[in-house]
DNA sequence: TGTGTGTACTATGTCACATAGTACACCAAA
DNA sequence: TTTGGTGTACTATGTGACATAGTACACACA
């Protein structure tokens, strides 16, 4: 389910924590459902428990996840919608980006071509 | 000239990287252009030279500077054509953030008016 | 000759990240 | 009740990137 890169520069609790969001943001995980306990998880990716507490903690602090004492994590109710209105404020960085390939030497249609196909296709993961 | 924040994640060294390239591509800075030296740049930006001698050692080894022992260091001739063909390269990466903003509910034409917009103002910066 | 330049090197300190190990409280099933 | 699985909390330790501190050397130019 998890796919970790130990080389990159992003650190492990944060590369769990992005991948389970984006499951979320596709509905790949929806409202209550159970996530891998601590220990379980850290046996599957080969990593200390801590590590995976931490993205929990985390998770859970953000409301994308809930904890039951004894029970297990869950995904939580508004976890879609606190994901979505996180990524739509993401907009604003664009004109950054744009700017910097504007300067480039990309044109504007390069660029709305991009948008296009992404458009077309089905979900992707 | 650089504008440093001490509480980001990312590496001082790696700030006055990318600004200088981005300065290189506005054509604020351009080839043959003596850079402040390592001591001079340090004192202004109160920090460490061996940190500053680290990014003019990275340009270096990019070919987006030269350096001239004894003299300095100075933007290289292919600076802006190096860092051009760079940032087309990220025109890929844009498909992974277009999906992402598009499970967030953003629309085509959200995006589609931000790129005009961009595209319709003067050099920004 | 003197000053400013880049370059190289070792040593030190700090911090985030990850690991290791232990312990406790809770819930559910046997 | 007992047992095993769950989250949670805590301290200690190791590692590596980053930054600093200090010194030293070779080069160019006035």
């Amino acid at each position: 389910m998890f796919q970790l890169d130990l080389l990159s520069r992003t650190p492990v609790y944060e590369q769990i924590i992005n991948q389970l969001e984006s499951f979320v943001l596709n509905d790949i995980l929806t409202p209550h459902t159970q996530l891998p306990s601590v220990r379980g998880l850290s046996v599957e990716l080969s990593i200390n428990p801590n590590t995976i507490q931490k993205s929990y903690s985390e998770l859970d602090h953000r409301g994308i996840i809930y904890s039951v004492p004894g029970r297990g994590c869950f995904i939580s109710e508004d976890a879609k919608s606190i994901l979505s209105n996180l990524s739509r404020s993401k907009l604003s960085s664009l004109e950054d980006l744009f700017s910097e390939l504007k300067v480039a030497g990309v044109t504007k249609d390069e660029i709305k071509t991009i948008v296009d196909s992404v458009y077309e296709k089905g979900a992707k993961l």
